[in-house]
DNA sequence: GTCTATAGATGGATAGAC
DNA sequence: GTCTATCCATCTATAGAC
């Protein structure tokens, strides 16, 4: 007797999200109304409200989430093996990510500008930590004598901006497949910062 | 007897341009007002439609016009004199414009998906003109023996994504000089494209 | 849980006075 | 050339019927 037949309250709420994330990425957070999220979903404005208290938390917690899920994965991908495969690892899991989540990956380093300022601390906060572990693997490997290059900071920030590049060009189904485009991405990484 | 003095027709179109690619980088170009463009000028909003047909054409405009400029600039900037230094100058050009223009580099990557499908259509055009002018590098000092990678493509399109990414932490009078940053961008041009 | 209806604010763009 | 005033569309969010 867990839940009422022909309610569908587990239905919507995820829908919602999802069209959320779709229209957002596609269309921009400003530019898409309520009531086209409404539409996607095939309910009326007004319903929306049931499950979130508006336009602005939708976005947030939809990049929170992402984030929190991202650095999850790359906790877990990285694995303290060596700054080298620990790299390798980091590239191969961000570059997954735009296959299995293409639009929350775009939405979460687009759409930092319509963030409330509260919110935009909080997210702020979890890409900071991501960098931070990017740039911990290149210092560790810098000092291991695996790496070399002159500015880490901005070596991060050039990884990173590389890594979220790759939305717009890939197109799923297109000429290579997920693991040839991991493997030049970590080919261009090792690259960049020398690895022997 | 050249214009009419108390005219201000030659300030104010302007000054138009500038406040909305201003406030066009900062806010997202869907989040910014008419009114805000015009309280940032000066004027009512009415008067912005002396000098623009309306918002769409601004935005359009304020692309264009840096994209054909960036074009050019690269142009003379990568004469032929080989693709190590070919490379290096679009790489240097391209950083340096984050110094010069800031936030029309800014709009010409974040508001794609604003324009109308005509407009689109155009500046899309400018875009790839772009890439094309580097991929062409890539493509020549690889057959010439300067450069070793696999896909030109993904390579040319991993080079702009990292040049776009500047913005995310360059600030005007932080720790590193222009001619720094265009230095290390340029060496980890080099280093993706294994230049000899 | 979803609907219709609507409040209340703000948007782009235009008309006409000065 | 700029202003005031305004039209009309659309927006987020809420109230209340079912």
């Amino acid at each position: 007797m867990a839940r009422k037949s022909g309610s569908r309250a587990d239905v919507t709420g995820p829908a919602i999200r999802r069209a959320a994330e779709t229209l957002f990425a596609k269309h921009g957070y400003a530019a898409v109304s309520m009531r086209q999220i409404a539409a996607e979903v095939g309910v009326r404005a007004g319903a929306i409200y049931l499950y979130t208290p508006g336009k602005q938390t939708l976005l947030f917690e939809l990049m929170r989430d992402h984030l929190e899920a991202l650095l999850e994965e790359v906790g877990r991908a990285s694995a303290d093996d060596g700054p080298v495969n620990e790299l390798n690892a980091f590239i191969r899991c961000h570059v997954g990510y735009h296959f299995d989540r293409r639009d929350a990956v775009f939405l979460a380093y687009m759409e930092l500008r319509n963030l409330s300022a509260e919110n935009f601390a909080l997210i702020e906060g979890l890409r900071r930590k991501y960098e931070d572990q990017l740039e911990r693997i290149l210092v560790d490997g810098k000092r291991e004598g695996c790496f070399a290059f002159e500015d880490s900071r901005v070596v991060t920030m050039a990884l990173i901006a590389m890594l979220a590049g790759v939305h717009v060009w890939f197109r799923d189904g297109g000429r290579l497949s997920r693991n040839e485009v991991e493997e030049i991405y970590a080919d261009l990484a090792r690259r960049m910062v020398a690895a022997t």
